[in-house]
DNA sequence: GCATGATCATGC
DNA sequence: GCATGATCATGC
């Protein structure tokens, strides 16, 4: 079926090997011109996954399968095309999640994790990486990183877990309650012509949203940054137990709850710098053994973010949470699903728990796991419109305070009064951002 | 004690 | 030099 002129269909470094060729190239350099004008003509808008269907067809040379065999069969490999965004830094990033096929419901519910359809179709992937750009022709999309790719050891077991989570939901009759921040590593996403594609699940008579398994992008923006491995650190200590990867993080904070933080700081023998601004975030990271100045690896793939809080003796925090400063010619034009506030508050939080006690000294109170709720979600979103309502009105005095909402506001976020952006009327503000209310966190972690 | 305005510290 | 996470200051 495959072209064996091309590439040895059984060798997976053989695969690899054809496919690097298109490094740095676009698939218009393979094709005739005849080609070119019969693939000009296909919409890809209407044919989601149209670049990789094309690559099968006209640079691989073989019939597109969507069986649940991997694309390269013989040797194991399934094909991946998928493409990159570059960061105004230069720097490269995944713009999208990676799908990787349909969730069975019916079928997932008696599988094993060891001889899933999962891992069958998704053990070895060739991952063909494109810098998309807007109102580029797919066929002149450049290849930039194309590489063989395996889960290590470790990501495995953190994978299964994920699987296994989804599994044992849908085995419960609950597939209409899978969402993606359930999991770590491997997500469920939403998935089909529109959000109301759904698929009967096997113990339950309700339809369930249809959904794929998919890498988040902070997991395949470690892909990319293989190299830059220095800066991450693993939790090395996890692999060695049965634990579930959220009960371990919680466990290893059990024995320090109601100590003092100077006490734990002594206890670990990490000698961290008590005046130091991120001394709370060093503690929490040395009571998981990290080193202060490394991010946590598992955490970063998982795109969980660790914030230390600290409460006043009443309960409520010390301070709001702030985000990053939006700038108020480029929200105006936005969609809430690709707003940076949305990314922000829509990942996984871990929050370390400190309160200041009667003697002024801070202990540790509490940790926990976090996703915002949907509800909640809406709101900030209600908070976030309407920042933008008065942008547009030039009306900066009112952007939406406290007043307007339980969870969120607006406020300054800036180096002083004279750090400004650029206003879509062409004046300039103080640059601001979206706040997550003390009250709103307090109602959180008690 | 809170809301709001203002600014600091760190890392890249 | 700037973005980002974190914190301080003021007035009611």
């Amino acid at each position: 079926m495959q072209n064996q002129a091309l590439y040895d269909n059984t060798d997976p470094r053989s695969i690899e090997k054809y496919a690097k060729k298109l490094s740095n190239k676009c698939l218009s350099d393979f094709l005739s011109k005849k080609g070119i004008s019969k693939c000009r003509k296909i919409d890809v808008r209407k044919r989601k996954g149209g670049l990789g269907n094309l690559i099968e067809e006209f640079y691989f040379q073989y019939k597109i399968n969507p069986n649940p065999e991997p694309d390269f069969n013989k040797a194991g490999v399934e094909l991946k095309v998928t493409p990159l965004k570059k960061l105004k830094s230069g720097e490269l990033r995944p713009k999208e999640r990676l799908v990787m096929g349909i969730i069975d419901y019916k079928k997932i519910a008696n599988e094993k994790w060891k001889s899933s359809s999962f891992l069958k179709k998704n053990s070895l992937i060739l991952l063909m990486m494109y810098l998309y750009a807007k109102g580029v022709n797919f066929l002149d999309y450049i290849f930039l990183i194309i590489t063989l790719w395996s889960y290590s050891k470790n990501d495995l077991r953190i994978m299964k877990e994920d699987w296994e989570k989804i599994r044992d939901k849908v085995k419960a009759g609950k597939a209409e309650e899978l969402s993606e921040g359930d999991t770590l590593y491997l997500g469920a996403c939403t998935k089909g012509v529109d959000k109301t594609s759904t698929r009967e699940q096997p113990h339950s008579s309700i339809r369930a949203k249809q959904r794929a398994f998919s890498l988040k992008p902070t997991y395949l923006r470690l892909i990319i940054s293989r190299e830059k491995g220095e800066k991450y650190q693993e939790l090395t200590d996890f692999y060695k137990t049965s634990f579930k990867f959220e009960d371990y993080i919680i466990q290893k904070f059990q024995k320090y709850l109601g100590l003092e933080i100077n006490e734990i700081n002594k206890r670990l023998k990490v000698d961290l710098n008590p005046k130091s601004k991120t001394y709370a975030v060093e503690v929490s990271k040395a009571i998981l053994g990290v080193h202060r100045k490394k991010q946590i690896a598992e955490f970063e793939k998982a795109n969980i973010v660790m914030k230390a809080i600290r409460l006043k003796k009443n309960g409520t925090p010390k301070e709001d949470m702030s985000f990053p400063a939006f700038k108020y010619k480029e929200i105006i034009h936005q969609k809430w699903e690709d707003s940076e506030f949305y990314e922000k508050i829509s990942q996984k939080f871990f929050f370390v728990v400190f309160q200041y006690g009667e003697d002024k000294k801070l202990y540790l109170r509490n940790v926990m796991f976090w996703n915002m709720p949907n509800k909640d979600l809406k709101e900030a979103k209600r908070v976030w419109r309407e920042t933008i309502k008065r942008i547009k009105a030039n009306d900066y005095k009112n952007l939406p305070s406290k007043k307007f909402s339980d969870v969120s506001h607006v406020r300054p976020h800036a180096r002083n009064k004279k750090d400004v952006y650029e206003t879509p009327q062409g004046g300039f503000e103080t640059k601001k951002c979206l706040w997550l209310n003390a009250g709103y966190i307090k109602k959180i972690v008690n």
